[in-house]
DNA sequence: TTGTACGCGTTATCAC
DNA sequence: GTGATAACGCGTACAA
């Protein structure tokens, strides 16, 4: 309950001005040798930290953050990052801090394109976003960095190097869980991946997964492992089941499968109600997904966690420009196992 | 990036002074009706929200919070609430929260007691405590009461209608998560729980696992599942091995343990060195527990995560000092599953 | 090279 | 009842 040590302290303690104090706390020079060694002295003896609320309290202006990701009507697995959005505003509005909230159509690179380059023409402070495209993505940060919008990315990287602020998840170690899970499920050998419904811009994410599986069962010693893998895409959606069974009756070996995207209701589907035998891991806490798990057609689902990722995104922009807080150029954020009894938690 | 509204902005609007506007917005009465509803009108017009680094920025006094949790040297359970204290101390100390470090035997109410009364004397702003004895950690909340110190409790709940803004995991959830797990893990019906090393202070929260263990197989229609319990006791530590042998010698269906302490590793090291058929899950990331879930023989863990518990608690002390934000009565959070493949994150 | 004065938004006090 | 003013901590502009 004692005092904070202030710059007015700092100068009385010194036998100086406030003014001194502030040229040697930021070696703007201009100080005498004498005057110098007084409030390095000080310096020494107590410790000074600024106060961070006084700083901001100059800036009466609101900040105007953007976010950008897909429309959740396409993909529920987006729909968590509107209450991430909210929570944001409530915690940070009375401080300055405006979000906007962006969409794009996950299926249109252009759509993304558009809807960046109008935020970016408002010029807000900064910028988050989840960019499924990667070119178009290019251009969005070269933009971004010419009208000096702090950019960060989540749940889809843009650069190795980590130059955009991303915060999401090791993909390939997910794709390791989901191996050990599975493992730990069947005793047979035969374990299929699934990629299903995902253009092309989702390629690295499903690559780095499947690379990562894979990986689990070559280590594994005492290995008779096998692991095959099938793309189910758009076109042939008007009937996965009879696409499935087909793939099924010729490879009957199977009993555990790999869904590497949100859409593995659609392999539970199947096992439900024709197939019966198949141990099944998937991606992400949307609707389908979780009453299949319920129901037990789904074994585990491995939670990439949207909201997390766009509130920690959210909550490193507002405390930067807030508090001058630095912002992590990368966290990796847990990778959570979700099964029938613990997936309520993580819902909110 | 536009300007927000200030009292003064809504003193020049109504033609008023701010003092008048302050009486308005504190409803400390003193105000002509005309200036009312002029004020009043003003503020219907444009939205207003105070800002609270002015409001805090008065509050030159640095906020004493204490926290009080076992010796790790007794349980490296505990090991990680020292990095979430050191955490918020990194974000909060500019903002005037200094945090001190209490530590208790585990083994001795005295000593809690003691030590908690000790803190109490230097009357800090707030004491997060995670209390394992019920019964003096009633009169620690008492004398705290007294004393206009606020209370918060982590890991270990004081009463259950949340009067003392308890952040903890739901323990039956958590009993029916394990046997989720081990439905999954084996095939056999036996199951068994084992109660390792644990004083009577935990037996609420061992009792909580082990119902909430015992619901979801009582659940499963086509029930024919057997449960059955053990409690091992330190005076009986002297050789797990040989007694864990002799149990199971006389139970050898059983092929899933769910152990409902961060002793794990204990039943772990008989089932790999001795026996080498059981699927384990128990608790914790501590050490040992790790080794044995990356060498395989401990088949998942639950994470009670007393870092992040630690980590909300001071969140929520500091938020509410600093800014006036409400302090949740309770906070359940997520329930971990790890695996050898998830752990790392976890970890950090 | 140094000290002082002001502004930021809110609140409390004091004089009218 | 009301309005003017000081104070909080920091940064900065300006005068000495």
């Amino acid at each position: 309950m004692m005092k904070k040590y202030t710059i007015k302290d700092i100068a009385e303690l010194a036998g100086v001005s406030k003014g001194t104090v502030d040229r040697v706390l930021h070696k703007r020079g201009k100080v005498s040798d004498s005057a110098l060694k007084k409030v390095n002295k000080v310096l020494e003896e107590i410790e000074y930290k600024p106060n961070p609320i006084a700083k901001s309290l100059k800036n009466n202006k609101v900040y105007k953050v953007c976010i950008l990701f897909p429309q959740s009507t396409q993909d529920s697995f987006w729909t968590p990052c509107i209450s991430a959005v909210e929570e944001i505003e409530n915690n940070y509005q009375a401080f300055g801090i405006a979000i906007e909230q962006h969409r794009y159509d996950s299926n249109s690179p252009s759509s993304f394109l558009d809807q960046a380059n109008s935020i970016i023409s408002t010029k807000p402070n900064a910028l988050l976003m989840a960019p499924l495209f990667y070119k178009e993505a290019q251009e969005v940060k070269k933009n971004c960095l010419e009208k000096e919008i702090i950019i960060s990315t989540f749940n889809n990287m843009i650069d190795k190097n980590s130059l955009s602020n991303y915060i999401g998840q090791d993909l390939f170690q997910s794709g390791r869980i989901a191996a050990k899970l599975l493992d730990s499920l069947t005793n047979s050998g035969h374990m299929l991946i699934v990629h299903i419904d995902e253009q092309v811009q989702n390629a690295t994410h499903m690559q780095e997964k499947e690379k990562g599986f894979k990986k689990y069962f070559e280590e594994k010693k005492e290995s008779h492992y096998k692991v095959s893998t099938i793309s189910i895409n758009k076109e042939q959606a008007t009937n996965y089941a009879a696409h499935l069974q087909q793939y099924f009756n010729s490879n009957s070996d199977i009993n555990g499968v790999f869904v590497t995207t949100s859409k593995t209701y659609i392999v539970a589907k199947f096992n439900k109600e024709n197939y019966k035998k198949l141990k099944i891991v998937g991606y992400d806490l949307v609707e389908k997904n979780i009453d299949y798990l319920q129901q037990g057609s789904i074994d585990f689902l491995i939670n990439q966690n949207p909201k997390k990722q766009a509130f920690q995104g959210l909550s490193n922009l507002a405390e930067h420009l807030l508090f001058g807080k630095e912002i992590p150029k990368a966290m990796l954020l847990p990778i959570d196992i979700i099964n029938s009894e613990n997936y309520k938690e993580y819902l909110e």
